[in-house]
DNA sequence: TAAATATTTTACCAATCGGTACAATAAACC
DNA sequence: GGTTTATTGTACCGATTGGTAAAATATTTA
């Protein structure tokens, strides 16, 4: 069903959920068109770097939505226990329960991760250092945090894969609270 | 480069290769053809079905070599802690430390799952309850087994989405002696 | 109102897509 | 040898791909 889409800044989220359902090969210029409901005319006149400048627009607005929402309470919440509840409460709405592919996640097991390497990269890895400075500051060590950091965040991707693997949204709800008392256990 | 291949059973791996490397949509024919070194006509002779054959008998192939190497052995192994230790070996070797990517979690996050769900869904929930089973052996009970399983199946297909988002192929291994310990700390 | 700018429509492009038809060739069998 | 079968090469198909050009239309500014 074709989103009829107003001003330049609704067409972005529209874009990343055709990325997310059918990949940055499989998202056609056609079905972007029908979709968003702009004409190849405009796409090109508000992205005149095609598919390639779509794309990269939407990664670094999915990259400040978690800039702003996870990876900056995480390291700036006075309460890092709640920080990290929080982050677990907004993980489990952003993918809707597992139900929504992390685009991100998606285009690293894609062979468009080199086109974008750099932002998938980064994408990952300020999650793993924002969860890692509050984990410290829950008073791990920083090897313990590291580690804890780095298995909580592979962690929800591979929830995402078996979840949808499975067509089992509940897949996705228990890993995510595992992956919390993990992280909260052993403060 | 192509590799001339001599004989059909020699093609199923070129082509999970080429799955694996390109995804299906991404895998064209004549990408198909030169990678195999064959022709469309005897692509077609061999799978008259096309691409959508090409990637059902390599999805039956790779789960045929997981039953054999890995889910029977976690069943009837008569050490189900060696049966263990042997999976996440056999895990390290087969996803090459996380430098392969793993086709079926790849199809699971593309817009194709659909029309592999029921090959893709196997793979797993067959995954799970052979890790169960072994697990129920080592004297966790049913939920615990079920829970540690699950936990293992995806943080496995987790750490390869990570190691190739960050290009580093460390991630994979350290995540995979995590979980080895997990499964193996509280028998 | 008029000029300048922003946006959209339409038609078009070469390249590639998955797939088919079929003749040419190679191999196996009697 | 000859015949049948298995395999391959070549040419082709309509549809779709990402992308371009430029005229037509809104919209904003002066």
């Amino acid at each position: 069903m074709p989103k009829i889409v107003a001003e330049r800044s609704d067409v972005l989220p529209v874009l990343a959920e055709i990325f997310r359902e059918n990949g940055f090969e499989g998202a056609s210029l056609s079905l972007i068109a029908t979709r968003t409901g702009l004409g190849k005319g405009s796409l090109y006149h508000f992205f005149p770097g095609g598919k390639e400048q779509m794309a990269t627009e939407v990664l670094r607005e999915i990259d400040g939505w978690f800039e702003s929402q996870v990876y900056q309470p995480l390291r700036d919440h006075n309460d890092p226990a709640q920080a990290v509840r929080d982050m677990c409460a907004a993980v489990r709405d952003y993918f809707q329960s597992g139900q929504r592919v992390c685009l991100i996640g998606a285009f690293a097991l894609d062979n468009v991760r080199d086109r974008f390497a750099s932002a998938i990269a980064d994408y990952f890895a300020v999650w793993q250092q924002s969860l890692s400075a509050a984990l410290g500051r829950l008073g791990h060590s920083p090897q313990s945090a590291s580690g804890l950091a780095e298995d909580a965040i592979l962690s929800i991707q591979g929830a995402l894969v078996l979840a949808r693997a499975l067509d089992d949204v509940s897949v996705f709800d228990r890993a995510l609270t595992r992956i919390e008392n993990r992280l909260l256990s052993a403060g």
